[in-house]
DNA sequence: AGCACGCCGACT
DNA sequence: GTCGGCGTGCTC
């Protein structure tokens, strides 16, 4: 007899272990390692989807508790391969969070079976007395012919009645059935295609061909034999006809048609050009020869491509790709969401056409599960994506490549929270494959990495059209006040930009974050409206004279009056984009302007409309947050400036220093990308912190240096690991009370690791979220073992006490 | 997750 | 005496 080690989906971690099932003869041999299946679960056998994890011929359970497996949801190949199975065990250690989760991370959306509940009416009734509502059920069901949805029958009865269809279940008047539906998003088409009978289409055609009025018909068939089968708009489009003679020649049953799946494409190729491989500069052509050889050995270190904006990496990306290609592997290619409308996709797409996919948030579920079968029907080896296409289902993948890998987009925020970079390099040992991180400002975890010899560095220091860098000058805005400038802009930027407006070329305007600081304050007490769902502080819109919550969303009139003291003077404050935007057109009124932020861009493709206007050279200054930072090509433009460049170090975490190097770096790599040289006004009210000074001066290396001195001094990461635990309820009460609780637990659990420091409990940075109220624990140490097994015991002590919140950790968040 | 079992207090 | 609340434990 053979058993199946079944997972269940079921999301809870007390039954996240594995379960056998008998597999009965008559699905043996549709059950492999990987498949979906549906097995009987509890005392009332419950429909329940599952994943086979593997298959024994003995189990320990006692054999009168197995019960068989009901059925299998994947016939053919089975949805999870044994890489993708060992991958989630690893995220299941790697990220705290039960095995189920990390597959359902693995697998793709709108996949999922659903679970239906059907009522059947008992024939005869049994002779009983019965309530008005039982009556009125019964009565139903028999209009119904007997049967009907569960969900129907509860919409009948009044909301709180849960007592009526158990008591009928309970007589024998009624019985309830499960069954499983596939969600089905997948896209049918009405084909047609030629009878098998060819000798009576030839006949036919012989006929047709004599009565002009038939005309139609004869080219059809001609049409499919052809090509076969097509699609019955396709036939009529070409031959511009209408369905009628294609359906009275299946009623001839010379023609088919059918229902058939197709898989939707989700861009145009047919406007690209294809392009062909540059030839590429010396240290391109020396990166891809060690690319090369570290892909050719068996033990593979990732490798870090450390190049500044225009060092060209793309085209090694591009040319990389293609030598994997060759050898008949597959790629995976990550970019951060925000660039996946950028010129690197469109790379891809021109140089390999229909070799490439690409999967983005945008899409329908429908979409994008389309995107994953050709994948798995081999029929794409590219796949391009945020994070979730690591999990693509390619047979024979070859590398993964993380374009600017310092993006926090590659984490997530949802369980599992894993990093892409991590959860990549996994995947890479385990299919032998070679990741590529490219950025031109690592993260300086990575970067330490490739210091302490664990990551192979290659640098590209130059830029590949011999442009130069920009011209970086930083401005003190504290002195521009002194000098009696209350402006927004400094004159060396009111200057820039005139002079810019005056040469006919173009300026970016960068803020580092959207509606920053435009809260709405009273200036008498001092009172800042904020929203009572998220603790966070309101955003000021002036077009709709609203404030929005940017957490959840939450919308409220701009106040008139002070709610706290009743005062009149509440006023907005500070600097948003907006702000940017109306004084940009109050001084330079001549000059066109366009903004971009997430409220410009809602829909689904105002974001390259933007963008393809700007570049077009329809406007002269663009304005926006992070967005226009990232991987687009603005050849014209040959002024930035950075509106405040520390809005970043005060967001209250010790990666503040190096996100604003970051942001500093790209938004300057966007100025002087033509034959023109640009100029970068980096204003700021700490023209001294030497993540600015570094980035006006592009020294990476040097920023590193300094960095490491801060984080070595404070033991962060990478020179010692934080854990994060965080606690949440709706209940404050509740959450405070727990973080008391287990911050005890640590305590004296703490006493057997000294060199583990306990930050907390306090409120989260995010105090409150969703309506929930968030507290946080922070553990820092040296040792990542010590840290991970002081963290678990702790939590199992803490599970004992049966706590009433929600936990959740993170090793060393950022 | 979803259910049964069993131990308590509050009611016919 | 028995109905139903909730804490506890089990599901292959």
């Amino acid at each position: 007899m053979l058993y199946a080690n079944i997972i269940l989906d079921i999301k809870n971690a007390q039954v996240d272990r594995i379960f056998d099932y008998e597999i009965p003869a008559s699905l043996a041999s549709s059950i492999q390692i990987g498949v979906r299946v549906i097995v009987p679960f509890g005392f009332k056998n419950t429909r329940t989807e599952g994943y086979v994890l593997g298959i024994t011929d003995n189990t320990d359970i006692p054999l009168e508790k197995i019960k068989p497996i009901l059925d299998v949801l994947d016939y053919g190949t089975p949805l999870f391969s044994i890489e993708m199975i060992q991958l989630a065990q690893w995220m299941k250690e790697t990220y705290f969070c039960t095995l189920n989760q990390c597959l359902q991370t693995i697998m793709p959306a709108g996949i999922k079976t659903k679970n239906v509940w059907s009522a059947l009416l008992h024939t005869p009734l049994p002779n009983r007395s019965r309530t008005k509502q039982e009556e009125l059920i019964l009565h139903f069901l028999q209009q119904q012919g007997g049967s009907a949805y569960v969900s129907k029958l509860q919409k009948i009865l009044p909301e709180d009645d849960k007592t009526t269809l158990n008591s009928l279940v309970q007589h024998g008047d009624i019985h309830l059935i499960q069954e499983t539906s596939q969600k089905e998003h997948s896209r049918k088409v009405l084909f047609a295609k030629l009878s098998e009978d060819i000798q009576a289409i030839n006949l036919l055609q012989e006929k047709l061909k004599q009565k002009p009025h038939l005309f139609a018909q004869y080219k059809v068939l001609q049409y499919l034999s052809d090509c076969k089968e097509a699609p019955l708009k396709q036939i009529q489009e070409a031959l511009e006809i209408s369905d009628s003679p294609i359906r009275s020649l299946a009623k001839q049953n010379a023609v088919v048609l059918y229902q058939k799946e197709v898989l939707r494409d989700v861009f145009d190729t047919s406007s690209l050009t294809e392009t062909l491989p540059f030839s590429p500069t010396p240290e391109q052509h020396h990166a891809l020869e060690q690319i090369k050889a570290e892909w050719k050995k068996t033990d593979k270190k990732p490798i870090l491509l450390h190049g500044i904006t225009g060092s060209g990496k793309t085209e090694v990306y591009l040319q990389m790709t293609e030598e994997v290609l060759r050898y008949g592997k597959q790629a995976i290619i990550l970019v951060p969401e925000i660039a996946l409308t950028s010129m690197i996709v469109k790379h891809f797409v021109s140089r390999f056409k229909d070799k490439v996919s690409v999967t983005h948030s945008r899409m329908t579920y429908g979409e994008r599960l389309d995107q994953w079968k050709k994948a798995k029907n081999n029929e794409i080896s590219i796949m391009i994506g945020p994070r979730s296409a690591l999990f693509t289902p390619f047979s024979n993948l070859g590398i993964v490549i993380i374009d600017e890998e310092h993006e926090t987009s590659y984490r997530s925020d949802t369980t599992p929270k894993y990093d892409a970079k991590e959860v990549a390099e996994k995947l890479c040992q385990l299919t032998d494959s070679l990741l590529v991180l490219g950025s031109a400002t690592p993260d300086i975890p990575t970067y330490h990495r490739a210091m302490q010899g664990e990551i192979k560095l290659l640098s590209m220091k130059h830029r590949t059209n011999h442009s130069t860098l920009p011209q970086m000058t930083i401005v003190d805005m504290r002195q521009e006040l002194e000098k009696g400038n209350l402006s927004i802009f400094s004159k060396e930027l009111y200057d820039g930009i005139k002079e810019n407006l005056k040469a006919k070329q173009q300026t970016i305007l960068f803020l580092n974050r959207r509606g920053y600081s435009s809260f709405v304050s009273c200036r008498k007490c001092g009172h800042v409206m904020t929203c009572d769902n998220c603790s966070v502080s309101y955003t000021y819109h002036a077009n709709s004279q609203e404030l929005i919550c940017h957490y959840c969303g939450k919308r409220i009139a701009n106040p008139s009056v002070c709610p706290a003291c009743g005062s009149k003077y509440i006023k907005y404050f500070g600097i948003g984009t907006q702000k940017i935007e109306e004084e940009t057109k109050r001084l330079f009124p001549q000059a066109v302007v366009l903004r971009m932020d997430m409220d410009t861009t809602t829909k689904k493709n105002s974001h390259q409309q933007i963008l393809q206007h700007f570049a077009s050279g329809k406007a002269d200054i663009l304005i926006g947050t992070q967005m226009i930072a990232k991987g687009h090509d603005f050849p014209n433009v040959t002024l930035v400036g950075i509106m405040a460049a520390d809005i970043s170090l005060n967001i209250g975490s010790y990666t503040a220093s190096e996100i604003n190097y970051q942001l500093i770096t790209q938004a300057a790599g966007r100025a002087g990308r033509g034959n023109l040289s640009g100029k970068v006004v980096i204003q700021t009210y700490h023209p001294e912190h030497y993540s600015i000074v570094l980035a006006a001066e592009q020294n990476y290396h040097g920023f590193y240096e300094q960095e490491c001195k801060f984080l070595r001094s404070m033991e962060y990461p990478p020179f010692g690991h934080v854990f994060s635990i965080l606690l949440t309820s709706a209940e404050e009460n509740d959450v405070i009370h727990s973080a008391e609780v287990l911050a005890d637990i640590i305590k004296k659990q703490n006493l057997a690791y000294p060199s583990i420091v306990m930050l907390g409990p306090s409120p989260a940075a995010i105090s409150k979220l969703k309506n929930e109220y968030r507290w946080n624990i922070l553990l820092k140490g040296k040792n990542k073992q010590e840290l991970k097994q002081l963290a678990l015991k702790s939590i199992e002590e803490f599970k004992k006490t049966r706590p009433k919140v929600q936990w959740n950790l993170t090793l060393n968040p950022r």
